[in-house]
DNA sequence: CGGAGTCATTGAAACGTTTCATTAGACAGG
DNA sequence: CCTGTCTAATGAAACGTTTCAATGACTCCG
């Protein structure tokens, strides 16, 4: 397929040797003006392409970084990722974006491709965060790692995150303020760090002022918030809780929307906040309260850190990078002048 | 950095030759079941990777399709991206994705690279439909390349699209069928395809029963949504219109949201249809009601055309995979008891 | 016991670059 | 006219694979 023109064909058209095509391409001031318009033009003639394969081989390396995220579908990542792009443009340096889909296979399989490849170094958001030996052998042959919103125990890496036991703490601190007694906090699975810092931040901030009931999520998509809604929503009416924390927005959605399919009213009977603040939380049924993180910035930072360990040779120190999270009040989560009298009695 | 390893030092510390370590590789049957033990333990002991680069210049070409998308941010090209990965797993090839965020210099600055690479082939959603020499140019160098959701007047390619003419017609005949007689066409630029016949289709559907203003955006963004929106409001009563098709859902949650902001109540003063119908269209804080498209689907079917057109020595018959959209009617554009009468009285 | 046929393994060439020591040529100074 | 310096261009080696013709060892059959 993929007509073969090499340099050698350019060098036998310009009439010169393949050396000086080569730096032509690459050190364009070491050759004489003239020889370098022939060269040039032979080029341009022939239609060249640089064989990056070739290039790599030789120079041990290539130009690429690639970010590996949970899902390529959730805006809280596409977000990381522009931001990652955008620090990389000025490096000159191409990001490859690789989705692991939360499954743990196809991320390895995923480092597998990766390494063959000899990525310059990699983002990514682990699929797990525990015992992930497949990471830890990647890290170990050489290949520089950022994690992206991980970083507890990890030492021996440079990571980028936002702190979510406080951000958990902002949420629930809010909903204690605004008289909730019974919450649940939907999310899962615990394995995430992500999820599990939100939950151990609600429960500090709860302390025994209210109860929290966990309500666990196979993954963090809207589909898992409507199937957690409807457990919620079938609780008896005692122990049934009156607000939902949400480890993100996806699943908020999710429970919004099931909620308000079943006639339970927003925020009336059921506060909600969730975490992310995507740009679609502003737009919801109910405009969603949520925890922003500063998501481009993230990506943007996660590179410059990656970029900084490849170009430095061995004296490199690890560094980790956490960004304060901040509570976004909306209309989901505020009190509305009358109380739950009506939810005890609807319940 | 990376620790180089080779082939070669696997074969000495396997006892065996250069060869027989491709082999092992390669065509494992060809090799005694105990010499290929003993590699295989020689290359996990020493950890070896295999170099990609130089088994793609052997090779000639890669394991990888790209896919450039126009906005990975954009929930559409998401799930196209997600279909296409799908489809490209059962068949082993990795999908790289790119971003040109369209942006026609990032794009060609992609597809530089890509063709670098020698990626096996390229879904593309170009930036510029129209005097794309660059993309031209790939394709006679012999990449395989199938458009998405593009099509028209590239006849020496597989395309896979979406009917947006239909789409357009769809939104139109029912904003008619809903009494309005001014309507909105917002979206741009007008040199994207999709956005041209989406404004096509209304503009059949509507005929002479109702007048079409063409409220023209940079791009497909919230932001920009949010901004025609404002443009609309600040028209004079007499002719500002009823209702806006919106060329994409993004587009269509800005105009939800800013008129929302001013006071403007969808959809009793103003109804809005719009595109793509996105997970999050119906979870937006009027319903919306879209024009929806089989978006996995596309991803999926582009990259079968895609893989079958590689995979055929040269006997390959382009083809144009043409989906139907299909309008999810909400509460957006539903209309109301009372009508418009307020409207007016308002303006 | 010899020759044909299998099967497993080998060794060298080739892929398209980059790099670097070397050569050629021009020019200046003595 | 010789020597030394400087610039421009060359040619060969090297990168790590895959491929393929050739080799060697065995087995089978007559």
């Amino acid at each position: 397929m993929t007509t073969t023109t090499s340099i050698k064909e350019v060098a036998r058209r310009a009439g010169v040797s393949l050396g000086t095509v080569s730096n032509v391409l690459n050190q364009p001031e070491r050759v004489a003006e003239a020889t370098r318009k022939r060269v040039l033009d032979a080029i341009a003639e022939l239609g060249y392409v640089r064989n990056d394969s070739a290039r790599q081989l030789r120079a041990g390396s290539s130009r690429q970084i690639a970010i590996v995220v949970l899902d390529v579908a959730n805006p809280f990542f596409t977000d990381v990722v522009r931001g990652a792009e955008s620090a990389a443009e000025e490096h000159g340096v191409m990001v490859v974006v690789c989705n692991s889909g939360e499954d743990a296979d196809r991320e390895h399989r995923h480092l597998d491709l990766l390494e063959e490849q000899r990525v310059r170094g990699v983002l990514i958001t682990p699929v797990d965060d525990t015992r992930n030996s497949r990471l830890e052998k990647l890290i170990d042959r050489g290949t520089p790692v950022v994690l992206v919103d991980r970083g507890s125990g990890w030492h021996n890496r440079c990571s980028v995150a936002v702190n979510d036991v406080l951000g958990g703490r902002l949420a629930g601190e809010h909903l204690r303020a605004q008289g909730h007694r019974e919450i649940a906090f939907v999310g899962g699975p615990m394995t995430i760090q992500q999820v599990a810092d939100r939950h151990e931040g609600i429960k500090l901030a709860l302390g025994e002022a209210a109860d929290l009931v966990v309500v666990s999520t196979p993954n963090l998509t809207v589909a898992s918030g409507r199937q957690a809604a409807g457990q919620i929503a079938g609780m008896p009416p005692a122990e049934r809780p009156t607000a939902a924390f949400c480890a993100n927005d996806l699943l908020a959605l999710g429970v919004l929307q099931e909620m308000t399919q079943r006639g339970v009213k927003v925020p009336q009977d059921f506060a909600i906040v969730g975490y992310d603040d995507i740009e679609f939380a502003a737009a919801a049924a109910v405009p969603l309260s949520s925890v922003r993180q500063p998501r481009e910035q993230l990506g943007r930072t996660a590179t410059q850190l990656l970029l900084e360990e490849i170009e430095s040779d061995g004296g490199h120190e690890h560094r980790h990078v956490v960004f304060q999270p901040e509570l976004v009040v909306r209309a989901s989560s505020s009190r509305p002048a009358r109380r739950r009298s009506r939810t005890s009695s609807a319940g």
